[in-house]
DNA sequence: CTTGAACCTCTAGTGACTAGAGATTGTAGG
DNA sequence: CCTACAATCTCTAGTCACTAGAGGTTCAAG
């Protein structure tokens, strides 16, 4: 009997069980047979195809983008502008992301810095929350 | 008649009407009275409640933290150790996600430096995607 | 008194899983 | 061959913080 079942992919790819069910629902990944008892089978093809999702996604790609990156994959002949053109989006959105969460740091530091340990009365942390204005960084 | 429509509530602070009213079945804002017909009306002191809670979201606190902070504030006698908590836990997570956005953002960059431009089969971001240890940053 | 904007409630959808119930299958040991 | 029991199966619902839309009612201006 050749082919991984499911436990021993999800292990192999560090991935859980349901999260595989799940990619297959959604079509991204389709175990290449099954046992006469219905258990899903994978082999190394599938396999590869899983790690291929669960790096994309750690980068933090969305699924359609992953979908179409497969399918692009699937098909080395065609240029890969698209490819290209979906990672750089990707990057932008990283970079986006890291302004902002740069402005919440110092913001965040500031509350905790200032906070005199007292009583919520004199609380910085709250008295910031309250008023915008005494925000230094803009979020 | 006094009081701010959900309309009149949202111009001014830049929420959605439907978010309020989402935040009125979660329990975090109640409006302090209602028309005949129903419709909400908001005072003063609601308005800075929303406020609050607008600046704790942007900020990325979760709900659950900002129910808290509420409370803490409607209670300024009380220690602001917890706020405090609040406050250098979300900071805390802040700066975990900092870490691995820098890490997917040079990831992400050398990818698309490296992309030739040309095939699919000699695509970089191809390529990477399909192999982890061709990252050199670990995320 | 009419018009139409603003409001009402209720339900369902988003993304990417995660959790659990209740039933079936596979396999190792006896 | 039988018995445990781990692993798997399907199906449904929950997560978070909204967001969108249907279908109906209320309010305010003219």
């Amino acid at each position: 009997m050749s082919g991984l079942t499911i436990g021993r992919l999800a292990e192999a790819t560090a991935t859980k069980v349901q999260t595989i069910r799940y990619y297959e629902t959604i079509g991204l990944l389709t175990p290449f047979t099954r046992t006469e008892g219905g258990h899903r089978l994978y082999d190394r093809k599938d396999q590869k195809r899983l790690t291929f999702i669960r790096h994309a996604r750690e980068l933090g790609f969305p699924i359609e983008a992953i979908r179409e990156l497969l399918s692009l994959s699937d098909n080395p002949q065609t240029s890969c502008e698209r490819a290209d053109d979906i990672a750089r989006r990707r990057l932008d959105e990283v970079e986006q992301r890291l302004t902002r969460l740069k402005a919440l740091q110092k913001e965040l530091k500031r509350m905790v810095a200032e906070c005199g340990h007292g009583r919520v009365c004199d609380c910085r942390v709250i008295e910031v929350l309250s008023d915008h204005r005494l925000c230094q960084a803009s979020h």
